[in-house]
DNA sequence: CGGATTTGACCTGCGC
DNA sequence: GCGCAGGTCAAATCCG
């Protein structure tokens, strides 16, 4: 999904003696394709709606499961904080929003929730219709490429942080990992996700 | 001039 | 305790 400028979109129908008609029939069916595309994104944003919310009420589920399992055996300490998210050394085939260690650790100490996403991007840009503060680089081992950390422009209102990261195997794919959840209305909703997934 | 980005320094957790 | 690596800070710089 592209980004939806649509309105934005003028041609230059001036160009030398291109036959008037010819050029109202192009714009027809652009507008044409246009209106398909919103309708197809309408569709999407619904579907979406609707895993999201089957997500929810599993992750409620599988909360509870552990919940149930674990108060019977929990007196070991709390592990310490890398633990969970893991460094990149890590190589699991991850598409799950966030794995259920993580949720584990939720449990005795609510910690932000990680979801990971693939974005195939030229830059280190990713039109999430969020707006983000870079406020950190760095060159990690393993992988020539450096990480970008953001910040959600609207912190510390807004505790969301974003890692963004080239993947070692496929450069032109980034590895785009979101601590946390947005407690506020996204601010760009033209601005669709392009992940691959 | 104000907000965003860059980048070196610093902090912190983890393994040995 | 020490060293390494990831994460964050903040001053400098850039850009509209």
């Amino acid at each position: 999904m592209g980004s939806n400028n649509g309105s934005s979109i003028s041609l230059d129908l001036s160009i030398g003696t291109l036959q008037f008609s010819n050029s109202c029939m192009i714009e027809a069916e652009m507008l044409d394709e246009m209106n398909r595309v919103v309708a197809e994104n309408r569709r999407l944003s619904t579907m979406l709606a609707a895993i999201s919310e089957r997500h929810r009420a599993l992750r409620v589920q599988v909360l509870e499961m552990i919940n149930s399992t674990s108060s019977s055996s929990s007196t070991k300490p709390a592990p310490k904080k890398r633990n969970c998210e893991g460094s990149l050394g890590y190589r699991e085939s991850v598409n799950a929003s966030y794995k259920v260690n993580c949720a584990k650790e939720e449990v005795r100490e609510t910690r932000p929730r990680i979801s990971r996403m693939y974005i195939r991007s030229d830059g280190l840009v990713v039109r999430d219709g969020y707006h983000w503060r870079k406020y950190g680089q760095k060159v990690i081992r393993d992988n020539p490429y450096p990480r970008a950390y953001f910040r959600c422009s609207f912190a510390p209102v807004c505790p969301v942080k974003k890692k963004v990261q080239r993947c070692t195997e496929d450069h032109s794919v980034l590895v785009v990992t979101y601590e946390g959840e947005h407690n506020h209305v996204q601010p760009l909703p033209g601005d669709s996700l392009n992940c691959l997934r």
